[in-house]
DNA sequence: ACCTGAACACCGTTCAAGT
DNA sequence: ACCTGAACACCGTTCAAGT
């Protein structure tokens, strides 16, 4: 079942097996000993690699830190307007398979206290260059900030509907595509607020 | 630190206890050993009450989906036209401080299958009741429909950034107020869409 | 440098025995 | 009817010893 590797192991490949046990099974499954089975090797292995559990959860997470906020934000800089790249990025981000790894993480920022410090800079960065996109499109600091919180909340709120109800939010479709024009039309830069 | 009650322990005292708990440290912390010590008895004595730390935790499920399902819905009901009781359910929900429980039991949805069933009950119950809200107040099956996925989405998404980002979200003052109206003037049930 | 295997602590679960 | 206390399994962590 596990793919076991030709001897020597290296701290990247624990770091791999962590974070697919999180998509699969949430921060729970980041267990020494099964991940140790799984790659072939005992657990006295692991702790040549890593001080602890938790240093494995760290590093994991640095990893995950790294690779999916710029990716996300570098995507979309090539539409002509603010008002555009917006537009896109609502594109991009809803209609798109729910990304399990995330879902996961999010769940154990409420409670695990070495994942929520991740969580909140990838929120923060994402929550801020929204802002700067609503900003860019002509509302004022403090409306721009404001909407881009709203935005963020229905992003995140999304992610968990979509795993609470997973029947109700189909992934293309009809239904799918009148709720993208909703949400378009809720979450359109508007010129008025706070001259 | 723990209340240690005079002997005969009811089942209720380990799913108070455990409720306790879940708020405090998340739906982990659900733990025999800790909790018997909280509770001044043994292990033992628990499973005189509970087949296992599973069926604690859904009786636990089961009391808080019957407390915090009904009342809230009902708490609303006063309200002159459906309009009036959107309004005053964003106002009552949005502002309020944020419901520990709640979020940690939202977290481990995502992850514990036991929980799952139950947050996706009281989600599927308060979106139909939003979306006949809507319903009354003129929209379309469909778009009312679709609206209260969406006002469901913010409102789950609120949790989660109120927790990644405490300092973002005043639980009062200018900030907050100003948000709300944003909300309200997003949210708000229009008339236009599918006739 | 990298790994094994045994040891110990902690928590879930069982159960015979107590009141 | 309700609880204790000892026992065992499972996983985190340590460490002496191996290659």
């Amino acid at each position: 079942m596990g793919m076991v590797k030709s001897s020597p192991l290296t701290a990247d490949d624990w770091i791999d097996a962590a974070l697919r046990a999180i998509a699969e099974n949430g921060v729970g499954a980041v267990a020494v000993e099964p991940l140790a089975k799984k790659l072939g090797t005992t657990k006295g292995s692991f702790y040549w690699h890593f001080s602890n559990r938790d240093n494995l959860l760290e590093r994991a997470l640095a990893t995950w830190e790294r690779d999916h906020t710029d990716a996300i934000i570098a995507a979309v800089d090539d539409a002509p307007t603010p008002r555009d790249r917006l537009k896109q990025l609502l594109e991009r981000v809803f209609p798109a398979d729910i990304d399990a790894l995330e879902v996961a993480l999010l769940a154990a920022a409420a409670t695990d206290p070495r994942v929520r410090p991740a969580l909140t800079r990838v929120t923060q960065r994402r929550t801020d260059h929204v802002a700067k996109l609503y900003r860019a499109a002509g509302m004022t600091k403090s409306a721009a900030h404001r909407r881009a919180v709203i935005a963020m909340s229905v992003y995140l709120g999304r992610l968990q509907l979509a795993f609470l109800t997973p029947n109700e939010l189909p992934s293309g479709g009809a239904a799918s595509a009148a709720m993208l024009a909703d949400l378009e039309s809720m979450l359109a830069p508007s010129e008025s607020v706070e001259k």
